[in-house]
DNA sequence: AAAATATGATACGTACACTTACCATATTGA
DNA sequence: TCAATATGGTAAGTGTACGTATCATATTTT
């Protein structure tokens, strides 16, 4: 018989690779940082700073997550202090956003490290190699 | 102020939404599927037709997964009939792990199906180009 | 051989990630 | 305007994914 594809030459299995190295060095990184947050986490504080009073459907389409995870992680995110969250009188369904202060203190903390992280992810590559990677990326993740 | 990198260039968040393409993919040609499973199993059964007798340690290694994940994996891959587990009579820590016989036509009928739906999850590139990518990232992967 | 250490597996806890179903509120359209 | 439909949020269920602790069994060291 033929034998089947090595796994490890799928593009499946090489992308959940790929996430696991990110994720990994992301909390590891994240561990020497004054406040800990997931990737999600920041990316939602992120989105929140840029456009505060945005609800959560929208914040989940921003990020590209599933409205009932973006439900979870925003209750971490008010849990901690970090986003608050009320009703809005204009659309009572949805509840408006917006970063506390703390919230902002944590975000200009963390963001100069989420941001030196990222090439560390792409490590084993040169620079040209990271850039022609993202460009792929970014190719291959559009609508 | 500077502003702060653009969520949507950053490697970390680019993969993650590459890593969700690949999931949808995945889960959705499955569901044509005689037997569904998710890609962390069929990884499973893949590593375990190539080689019958090794332990959920050796699985998780060579599948790069986390011993406890892996844990309840085959744990749900047993609950499914597809692999049996016994413990092994020269180290009796270890499970000794082999496919079913129904683990095996589960496999072989889905094998075609994972094979064909890896080129869709880089639909959006040329062939030229995903070869590129999977060159990049088999090199970024590298331990 | 007893003590120290290492390893396989599981249990528990946290955090995604998505599906389906459901409730509340808005919007649309007959 | 009132029924049909759409949308925001939550709840429940399934399945990863990983850290830490614990237990059982092996291996190594003294």
């Amino acid at each position: 018989m033929t034998s089947r594809d090595d796994l490890g030459q799928m593009p499946g299995h090489l992308i959940r690779r790929l996430n696991q190295r990110s994720t990994a060095v992301f909390s590891e990184r994240m561990k020497s940082a004054p406040v800990e947050l997931t990737s999600v986490q920041y990316a939602a504080l992120d989105v929140l700073a840029r456009e505060p009073g945005i609800d959560q459907a929208r914040l989940a389409s921003l990020i590209a997550y599933d409205r009932a995870t973006i439900g979870e992680v925003v209750k971490r995110l008010e849990k901690k202090g970090l986003v608050a969250r009320q009703v809005n009188e204009e659309d009572r369904r949805a509840r408006t956003l917006r970063l506390t202060a703390d919230g902002e203190t944590a975000l200009a903390q963390v963001a100069p490290l989420v941001a030196a992280l990222q090439a560390e992810i792409l490590g084993k590559l040169t620079e040209a190699e990271q850039a022609q990677f993202l460009e792929l990326a970014r190719k291959a993740v559009e609508p």
